[in-house]
DNA sequence: GAACATAGGGTACTGAGTACCCTCTGTAAA
DNA sequence: TTTACAGAGGGTACTCAGTACCCTATGTTC
């Protein structure tokens, strides 16, 4: 039952991807198992493939696995760490700048890495639909994303009336926003401006939410003068409406 | 290794909440296995009770447990389900109501479950935080709500321009004001008035996505007759706080 | 009183995740 | 030139959630 077997590994069994002695650029680790893993998910299944498969595919021990990986869900989104990295050295660099332009636009930095490679990122898109595990893990994703835009207006709005409030408030409709163009372009299989979609998402919630001026569409100038901005509104009308008919009467002109 | 025991379980070991013999109202199997399962997480954490721990308690079978949660974690929020399909009925019963104000008060019966059981709620808001599967868990909670309430959203601006999308965005940002009210109320230990806190934070939303008339506070009067609004912004002016204005002079006239 | 549904019970197995410890190899200090 | 050490990788054994399969009561309905 307790026979340990000091089983001693032949030496050139070596992980499929190093090539020739000399090569210097060998692919690390960390890749070569997020790519192992990927290849088995989108072949059996993410359920049906086990740690073990991904391992013996990569052609190194079990225990390499969980050094790079906390959990098997984590090799199927291996980028997102990165992602939100950059994303707080974003904010921090936002500074002064308007916070919900600075958030909107730091919103763009995740479509961007999506839109990098769009056959994987619709490929696990399509995933991700199927396996309830990665859905749920998923959202803690997106979750982190969340918080860190929210963080960042909370410390622009410290000290006004309901600013964490409208913190949380905002960076949801942000992160909203952006999932919804994101899952749309995804849907039609990566095809079509990125950017752009993301961008329309998010316009409306930059009219109704930015304080300050708004860089929004540069089509858009600004009152000048002492122009005065009358708002003639019949009794009941949406508010988001009467922004759209104001920002068209300043583009049309 | 392999012995099996036929222990037959003696006939007096029956579940601790079973009163005397002629009790009609014997408590469920599954609040009994909540109760047991949540007074352990309290005592010895959630990751240091095992499922077996919980059957013992309770005094049945393990297989009992997985017959009424799916999960170790569903057992921490066993009134969930109930929660959902009441505000799937309530915005079923909505019917041709102002949307975004039907939302709004859907997301009051979350608030409503919280502070029927303010103790119990506090402490697994204490317990969530500290245990990273469950918030992994309540995320995917807070989800189902807010895709009960893009999905109304959705059919009532279907064919709308931007509908899905205004439709989700919509409905993160009232599960995001929600959910600060609640966080606000837990944090204080349950004390005050949940509701006027969750109205509070949704006023804003409220205000500045809801279109035709807002039934918000009664104290906001309707413009009469052929009465016309006049915005005088200055320029760079935030939306919410204009409307906030607007507000402020229909209830203080 | 047979047929059947329902509630609960038990066992065995899979597989993720963890703890603990071993072995190289390259580099820096002695 | 050893020696010490750090870091990357490897292996084994264990725990425990979750699943599959099957068993036994106890009504309940023709």
């Amino acid at each position: 039952m307790t026979e340990v077997r000091r089983r001693r590994k032949p030496t050139g069994e070596a992980p499929e991807s190093a090539a020739s002695a000399g090569d210097v650029t060998k692919t690390p680790m960390r890749e070569v198992l997020a790519e192992s893993a990927f290849a088995l998910f989108l072949e059996r299944g993410f359920e049906r493939t086990t740690v073990d498969d991904i391992v013996a595919r990569a052609g190194v021990g079990r225990r390499s696995f969980f050094r790079y990986f906390p959990s098997k869900e984590d090799a199927v989104f291996p980028d997102h760490d990165r992602c939100l990295a950059d994303m707080t050295a974003f904010l921090e660099a936002a500074g002064a700048a308007e916070p919900v332009g600075a958030v909107c636009d730091a919103a763009h930095l995740v479509m961007r890495m999506y839109a990098a490679k769009p056959e994987f990122s619709v490929q696990r898109y399509r995933l991700t639909r199927e396996v309830p595990g990665l859905r749920t893990y998923e959202l803690s994703v997106v979750r982190r994303y969340e918080r860190t835009l929210a963080a960042y207006l909370r410390t622009r709005w410290e000290g006004a009336a309901d600013g964490a409030l409208r913190a949380e408030v905002v960076a949801a409709a942000v992160v909203a926003a952006h999932n919804n163009a994101l899952r749309t372009w995804l849907r039609r299989g990566g095809e079509g401006d990125a950017d752009a979609a993301v961008e329309h998402a998010l316009a409306t919630v930059r009219q109704v939410w930015a304080g300050g001026r708004e860089p929004v569409g540069e089509a858009v100038r600004e009152p000048e003068g002492d122009e005065v901005i009358v708002m003639v509104a019949r009794k009941g009308a949406p508010l988001w409406r009467v922004v759209q008919q104001v920002e068209a009467a300043l583009t049309e002109e």
